[in-house]
DNA sequence: TCCTATGTTGTATG
DNA sequence: ACATACAACATAGG
């Protein structure tokens, strides 16, 4: 369930297969997971690549390979976690499970690395040749690059004044990577109510959202991208998020009590004591 | 049984 | 054409 510091989280977990040849693939192509890539494409080019490298941009991971072929072809590899994807690495030799779309043996590293998803919203992404492929560089600039200025979030909102912030930030083109606690948590720190229209909000704070949407991607890159434990950390009991599924849960900060609504389509947590509708 | 779930997309409507 | 709203996708767990 990933936003984009979980992401980030998650394509370390690979890091154990970096520079090592991939031997065989096994594939288990269904339908929602291979919808954009054909997977004839993988059992082609990816037996004897080596891992090189990889990134994570927004809620997208790249892994790039180099093919085993007279060319040395370079390789593409896109993962979308959708809602409940997972990445590990297993020891060798054992065999496929249930969920497991993708499996990228490394018999000389003892071990293979494993795509599953149960609830298959996840995709991958796959291409061959020495240019980026457009399902990487059109991913929008990251909210924590100079690139994402007070001045485009100012303009998106204007585009969109009828819509309701909440919805607004789900939107990938302009702020990516973000998705539904990520989106609650900004808006809490920013004192925003989350139905608000984004056309209505002050020059103070749409500056105000802009610089909340740079430090919470920040933070959660620093506390739950960055770290090394087993499971990826939750952020501490002073963000939203810790209480914002607790039943009678109360805003770390007026400690007075939350509430849950749909808005923009997806279950919304704020505290009304400091986020007003008008 | 019914409802929900940290995501995206296709389709309908204005 | 553009903005907005929502069902649909597939599965598990409360």
């Amino acid at each position: 369930m990933p936003e984009l510091a979980e992401v980030e989280y998650v394509r370390r977990r690979w890091n154990p297969g970096l520079g090592h040849p991939v031997a065989t693939v096994r594939l288990h192509p269904r339908a929602g997971v291979f919808k954009t890539t054909d997977p004839a494409l993988l059992a082609k080019h990816l037996p004897g690549a080596r891992l090189d490298s990889s990134e994570a941009a927004a809620k997208q991971m790249l892994f790039r390979l180099t093919a085993a072929d007279r060319a040395r072809t370079p390789l593409w590899l896109g993962i979308h976690l959708g809602m409940t994807g997972e990445l590990t690495v297993r020891p060798a030799g054992l065999p496929d499970e249930k969920r497991d779309h993708l499996i990228l043996d490394q018999p000389a590293a003892r071990q293979s690395l494993v795509f599953s998803d149960f609830r298959m919203f996840g995709r991958i992404q796959f291409h061959a040749g020495p240019d980026a492929p457009a399902w990487w560089t059109e991913i929008a600039p990251a909210v924590t690059s100079p690139a994402f200025t007070l001045e485009a979030v100012s303009t998106f909102l204007r585009r969109r004044a009828r819509a309701p912030l909440k919805a607004v930030l789900l939107m990938q083109e302009q702020f990516p990577g973000i998705g539904n606690w990520m989106a609650d948590e900004i808006l809490w720190r920013a004192a925003l109510h989350p139905a608000r229209r984004c056309g209505d909000l002050s020059p103070v704070e749409v500056k105000k959202l802009h610089a909340e949407t740079v430090w919470v991607a920040r933070e959660a890159l620093r506390l739950i991208g960055a770290a090394d434990t087993p499971e990826w950390p939750d952020p501490p009991k002073t963000w939203l998020f810790q209480h914002r599924w607790e039943d009678g849960g109360l805003c770390p900060r007026t400690k007075q009590p939350l509430e849950r609504a749909t808005i923009g389509g997806r279950t919304t947590c704020w505290s009304p004591a400091r986020q007003k509708l008008s």
